[in-house]
DNA sequence: CTTCTTACA
DNA sequence: TGTAAGAA
């Protein structure tokens, strides 16, 4: 049956390097339906679902070692439990990047408030100077 | 021209 | 993970 696609063609179907195929295959997660004579790997249908199924793991961030047991022995209650736990995670993170978040804003205000503090600073000291001066053709009268 | 392998950053 | 060289 020609029902079977090359290697770059499922790259491009999949959205995947063809590098992460080979090093799939290398981790022993997804083979190809058989190998031509010319060493051409080939896929079936099977081995996109197999793929898809692979990716799903993958974008719940399980590592690349783990998917291997994921893909073999896995029941319909592991998947749940996986998925939840993946949940939290992801809520975790949110929470987290919200605390960054506000520390950035807090850390620019400061920033904000301490250039205005420079420049109040500098006028103070140099206000009278840079009067008399700016009067002149000198072009850059904060130099002298 | 496409893929494979191997190696390297 | 991406890129490159050389072979098939």
């Amino acid at each position: 049956m020609k029902e079977h696609i090359t290697i770059s063609q499922l790259s491009q179907l999949m959205n995947v390097s063809v590098h992460q195929l080979r090093y799939f295959e290398e981790k022993g997660i997804l083979y190809p339906s058989y190998t031509e004579k010319n060493q051409y790997r080939m896929y079936g249908l099977d081995e996109i679902y197999q793929l898809s199924h692979i990716l799903l793991l993958r974008k719940l961030n399980v590592p690349v070692a783990q998917i291997e047991e994921c893909l073999t022995s896995y029941t319909a209650d592991d998947y749940n439990q996986l998925l939840e736990s993946s949940l939290e995670k992801v809520r975790d993170e949110i929470a987290n990047l919200k605390q960054l978040e506000q520390f950035i804003h807090k850390v620019l205000n400061e920033h904000h408030n301490s250039i205005q503090q420079d420049n109040e600073y500098r006028i103070r000291l140099l206000g009278p100077r840079y009067l008399k001066l700016s009067g002149t053709n000198c072009p850059h009268p904060h130099f002298y």
